[in-house]
DNA sequence: ATAACTGTAACAATAAATACTACACTATGA
DNA sequence: TCATAGTGTAGTATTTATTGTTACAGTTAT
């Protein structure tokens, strides 16, 4: 399990508050503490996904893309996943056994609805209610 | 992202098609194609929790501790969870700062939100119903 | 022109997951 | 009662995933 869920919402948190303010990669590394490089890769991914603008150059730096309300948290978590978000065996069951064989699949079909469930709930919380919640 | 739930949901699947056949790990370990000694592993975590039981000895092995019927995805995905299930970022975030202060404390109570509804979802289907999908 | 940024590639370091070896222990049954 | 076929588990090695770092080209404001 990787934290880019978790630093994606920590960026998002900040941007939020931050309003019409360009904050830079070094501001955001120092609250989640991490390296600068890792946030400007997250927040690549976060502008590929539209939720965020990024300036280049001088003053430059990332706001969100718009407004707190409109973003919400299953967006985040749609756009920072990777791969079955259960897990799969990394070797390739036995395609000989009739459990082997199709087993990944049946995951996948279970995978599925889990996950639609999952971000229907996490439709129900916007970016602007998750960041009043802070000071 | 480990595949302890695949691996244990490919595991609970051969028992369920066994019925009150003793299955060995070596065979487990065939179909699933891992390292056998990780198969007795988690067949020991799920025997922990209640969900099979194991004989030792010659013909030994282990079959399901209650009917198929009687056992919930979400049993399973309790059983195999670990740590906060969407993930948190491995350096503890600035204190000084009003978001990096509370992210965790918020992240978890969002997290405990989001894995009340996953588990309602996961409790739908039972391992019976999950079996069954196979020839 | 210089300073302050972003974007990104390439590589290093660390941590997590998985595999393997070894062996004590248990039960069966010839 | 001994050989055989299993489990349980510790300890270690290997592999893979994640995170960190360095370096530098490109961009913009002043």
């Amino acid at each position: 399990m990787n934290g880019r869920f978790a630093i994606s919402m920590h960026i998002l948190t900040l941007l939020a508050k931050a309003g019409s303010e360009w904050l830079t990669s070094d501001f955001l590394a120092g609250s989640i503490n991490i390296n600068p490089v890792l946030v400007r890769k997250e927040i690549g991914n976060l502008r590929r996904n539209g939720l965020v603008v990024s300036r280049e150059g001088k003053n430059g730096g990332s706001q969100l893309a718009k407004s707190a309300r409109q973003i919400q948290v299953s967006d985040v978590f749609l756009a920072t996943r990777q791969g079955a978000f259960l897990g799969t065996s990394r070797n390739t069951p036995n395609p000989n056994c009739p459990v082997g064989k199709d087993i990944n699949q049946h995951l996948d079909n279970l995978y599925q609805e889990a996950e639609e469930a999952l971000i229907q709930k996490l439709g129900d919380c916007t970016l602007e209610t998750f960041s009043h919640r802070f000071a």
